[in-house]
RNA sequence: GUGGACGUAGCUCAGUUCGGUAGAGCCCUGGACUGUGGAUCCAGUCGUCGCGGGUUCAAAUCCCGUCGUCCACCCCA
């Protein structure tokens, strides 16, 4: 009807309005989400949807597209530059740093459900404002902890229902030894520039570990012929990494090493990993993280080891219609109160709100006749209707029909709630 | 940011080739059945055919622009 209107008004390109009954199953995938988490010990935090937008700058990186071009930015009336939030680990670490965290325990885990933005051209699994959820585990530098983050991660689809997905891993070395192979690289790449895509040659001066994930085949080609980052990680990394694989075995976690994995944030040392669903498009990463030991120090905060991962909800959801996934439907209606005549429906009212302290009830709203609300009653699928009419208002003792079988019963109003009870099971 | 497909009722779509007064199914509402739903049958509501402009006696249909969705790229969640 609102198209009736010329110059209506439309919702943002990217975005959407989650609508019941798909909000039911937003509902269900959070609620999920959050037991899982529960279980492993993590809390919510809740932050800000904007920060300073230097804070994205310093910490996901100057050079990275989301920063060169993906960013909701914008000055306020006195003239900051804010933005949007385009992933939450950032402000994750922020706070952790400004609430003195760490001065309380020495292991924070802490996860975050919400939107982020990014101004990307939009697709299916892929919108402008969309839903991530994120966990971070902070003051644990050893391996057991970036096992740990792939292990929730793999829980949180498995709560889902989902199986059909692959984990990748790989490792992107420390600050001592990623710099190492960034200069093998722009060494190895430096005759082949005429060879690489317009893309990879501004990679090759920003950040070379990037042309190896590049799907141009002349790229692959080229990225073929340099050895792989494990062969150039220092002792340390190339140990952890070992034990990070082994610990992932332990637990039963099966997984693809791919060297070619190479996250797109500047802060990522060592131990990566992403999800992929295996039956969606373009658009399958359902999530990814790794360790990030330098963010905290960054950012002004003391030396503090980190790993985590975001995961990105709607294209879960898209897993979950993909792999056919039965989501439990919201609460049903459990009695719906009907009035035979005019004269009934105010008992039916104050029927309907009592019993509300304990079922889920309907009633009619709009005056419509026995048969239309017994059609409604139909439709919303209630197990139990009760019908009042002249004899029922005389008497107090309702007829009470089990929309199943057809079957009706007399009870008396003192009685309603406990017979209900018992026939619902409750 | 690049290339391509598509936009018709609340939903799924036909009609566009070759211009001639907008259709179907589902949903919704009412009735057949005036104290009873699910099956069946009958009837009814809803559209300025995404929006704006052009060509034409006449445009859902042809042309241009624009907005949006989808696919691939890019990037990733």
């Amino acid at each position: 009807m609102g198209k009736k209107e010329k110059g209506r008004i439309q919702s943002i390109r990217g975005t959407r309005d989650i609508l019941p009954p798909e909000s039911d199953r937003w509902l269900w995938l959070e609620e999920r989400c959050r037991c899982v988490l529960g279980r492993f010990g993590y809390s919510e935090i809740r932050g800000p949807l904007f920060e300073h937008t230097e804070l994205f700058q310093k910490g996901t990186g100057e050079g990275t597209d989301i920063v060169l071009k993906q960013m909701y930015t914008f000055q306020d009336r006195a003239g900051r530059s804010l933005t949007l939030r385009p992933e939450g680990t950032p402000s994750v670490a922020r706070a952790v740093i400004e609430r003195g965290l760490l001065k309380r325990a020495k292991v924070l885990k802490l996860y975050y459900i919400g939107p982020m933005f990014r101004y990307d051209r939009p697709q299916a699994g892929r919108y402008r404002q969309f839903d991530q959820l994120g966990a971070e585990l902070v003051g644990v530098p050893g391996v057991e902890g970036d096992a740990e983050s792939v292990h929730l991660h793999v829980m949180l689809l498995r709560e889902l229902g989902l199986s059909q997905f692959t984990v990748k891993v790989n490792s992107v070395g420390c600050s001592k030894c990623r710099p190492t192979y960034s200069r093998l690289m722009r060494e190895r790449l430096s005759d082949e520039l005429e060879n690489l895509c317009e893309d990879c040659r501004e990679r090759f001066e920003r950040n070379p570990l990037r042309v190896l994930d590049c799907k141009v085949k002349g790229c692959k080609e080229v990225a073929q012929g340099v050895p792989p980052i494990l062969e150039s990680l220092c002792d340390e990394c190339r140990s952890q990494f070992e034990e990070f694989k082994a610990r992932l075995g332990l637990i039963g976690l099966s997984f693809q090493e791919d060297p070619g994995l190479v996250r797109g944030l500047d802060y990522y040392t060592k131990a990566a990993f992403e999800i992929h669903h295996d039956l969606l498009g373009a658009q399958s990463a359902l999530g990814g993280g790794g360790r990030y030991d330098g963010l905290i120090e960054l950012y002004g905060g003391p030396p503090t080891p980190a790993v985590g991962f975001a995961a990105g909800l709607d294209r879960i959801l898209l897993s979950v219609e993909k792999e056919e996934v039965a989501v439990p439907p919201a609460l049903p209606v459990e009695v719906y109160v009907a009035s035979v005549s005019q004269a009934g429906r105010e008992k039916c009212f104050v029927l309907a709100s009592s019993l509300r302290e304990k079922f889920r009830v309907e009633v009619d709203l709009l005056g419509r006749s026995l048969q239309a609300q017994m059609k409604a009653a139909n439709s919303v699928a209630t197990r139990f209707s009760v019908i009042i009419g002249e004899e029922e208002l005389s008497s107090g003792i309702y007829t009470v029909r089990d929309m199943e079988s057809g079957e009706q019963e007399k009870v008396p109003e003192q009685d309603l709630r406990e017979y209900l009870r018992r026939r619902l099971g409750l």
